[in-house]
DNA sequence: AACAGCGTTTCAACAGTCGAAACCCGGAGG
DNA sequence: CCTCCGGGTTTCGACTGTTGAAACGCTGTT
């Protein structure tokens, strides 16, 4: 399909990548969204081949990535992939101790609350506790968002590094919604008031009639490793809602950041 | 270490397998239980070369699955595997029925109660939920044990098909303590026992002063898909304890069975 | 009875993978 | 200040494991 073969050109990216596992490695995520796929649909949405995309399976079955269902023709992920995620979360001290907090969090505001990390040019929801209001956001761990839009997503965007920052600003802001920001320069100035407000208030930028209110969490080092925040539909969440939200979050996220090795620094901001 | 090459012969076993994936499966297997090790310590651990290891880490960093370290000179479990592990929980009919059932054993017994799963000659253990007291047994998602020994891994040895018991009786049965099962003519007794019992109560299989009570969970085609159990410190399982504890565990993995589609046989058993 | 669609198996060619060894870099020791 | 040492990274080419295509058999459907 492809021929990323450009070795000694500006991106040494792919020099040392082992295919097989890439295509493993995509199969697993691509299985995640699809249970219960056959071979050949899930040849097919990872646009590979059905004798590799059965072979990999076949491997990741036998190491317990992966399992088939009973009568032999459908393919779930598999019990080992409990045990990743599991040994994950207990030895990251980000999520072990953003657990409690997103508990507190949601008990407080009565929305979901949910915690982001960057990858590349995405948002990455690694942590979630939904709210327990019968009408509440559809959110799962593992949901990628583009940096440009959403509130936790902006966030992390506000604190990138300035490549990251570039990076996204340049290439295509496609548009979810009609709030989806759209040009690089009010995205710029949306950054920079997050910066100085510590928070942001996102409304329907992804999905209309949802709102997010969401706030960075540092690390021992000062630098942002997450966005914590919480989600709900424009419904409930009025202004005065998302004012004392607002705080509640902040609050919250500082908290996790203090109990992640963080100290506030002499001037507040670097 | 060892050279599986006899594709033509009895086991066709690894004809399909990809060599390159199978070993990034044991890689990231390695590193769920050696967080924060670097390059030569995983290649010494995994058995392979300095430059497959790097090239491996370096694939699957690239997709989330590892993570390097600041300093640059370490490697953890990647947040997509946390991705992972939250969709399997929620895909998992077993998992996601089983643990509100873990929780109410808890609160009964108040010792740690757990769920198995058979894989291969092994058992794997893939939900927990902890005792509230401080004295209890460190358990966790991720733990294999041999079929032979333990109480949930019996139960699972009871019901699993002929080839496997026969296997499991066949290999050599190490001892872990003086209690563990040592010949297969006891063993086969015991999974007898199992079987028309019920249940299992294990004493000090596998660690000294340990206790285990185990019973086991059906799906809609009756077969045994699971362990589920309780285990405490001998010291608080008397026979008055492990007594009412039994019943408790046979009438929670019934339960759950039922809410997994099994209903009981005319017979009682087939 | 023929068909359609799936998972599985085979095969040979070739691209990709892998081990070995060189390389770099930071820190410890002389 | 230089050397050594032990990590991680990079290079290289031979070889082998990997791969796509196509055939196969099975099951459920028309």
């Amino acid at each position: 399909m492809n021929g990323p073969k450009e070795r000694k050109t500006g991106d040494p990216g792919d020099a040392y990548v082992v295919a097989s596992v890439e295509r493993a490695a995509q199969l697993l995520l691509t299985l995640a969204e699809m249970p219960d796929a056959g071979v050949t649909d899930l040849a097919e949405a990872t646009g590979t081949t059905k004798s590799l995309t059965f072979r990999l399976l076949y491997t990741l079955e036998r190491n317990g990535f992966v399992r088939k269902d009973a009568e032999r023709r459908t393919y779930t992920l598999g019990y080992r992939t409990l045990v990743l995620g599991d040994q994950s979360r207990r030895q990251s001290q980000l999520i072990a101790t953003a657990e409690p907090v997103l508990e507190s969090l949601v008990e407080e505001t009565r929305e979901n609350a949910l915690l982001f990390v960057r990858e590349g040019t995405k948002g990455l929801c690694v942590a979630l506790r939904e709210s327990p209001q019968p009408l509440r956001i559809f959110a799962s761990v593992g949901r990628l968002v583009p940096l440009y839009a959403g509130g936790a997503t902006k966030v992390l965007l506000a604190y990138a590094p300035d490549e990251v920052q570039a990076e996204v600003a340049a290439g295509p802001l496609e548009r979810f919604t009609p709030s989806t920001p759209s040009d690089s320069a009010s995205l710029s100035a949306a950054l920079e008031r997050i910066r100085s407000d510590g928070y942001v208030r996102s409304v329907g930028e992804i999905e209309p009639d949802t709102c997010s209110i969401a706030a960075p969490v540092r690390d021992q080092t000062g630098g942002v490793i997450a966005a914590l925040g919480v989600n709900g539909p424009t419904a409930r969440m009025t202004d005065a809602v998302t004012d004392a939200a607002a705080l509640t979050v902040m609050s919250a996220a500082a908290g996790l950041s203090r109990a992640l090795g963080w100290r506030p620094g002499p001037t507040g901001m670097g």
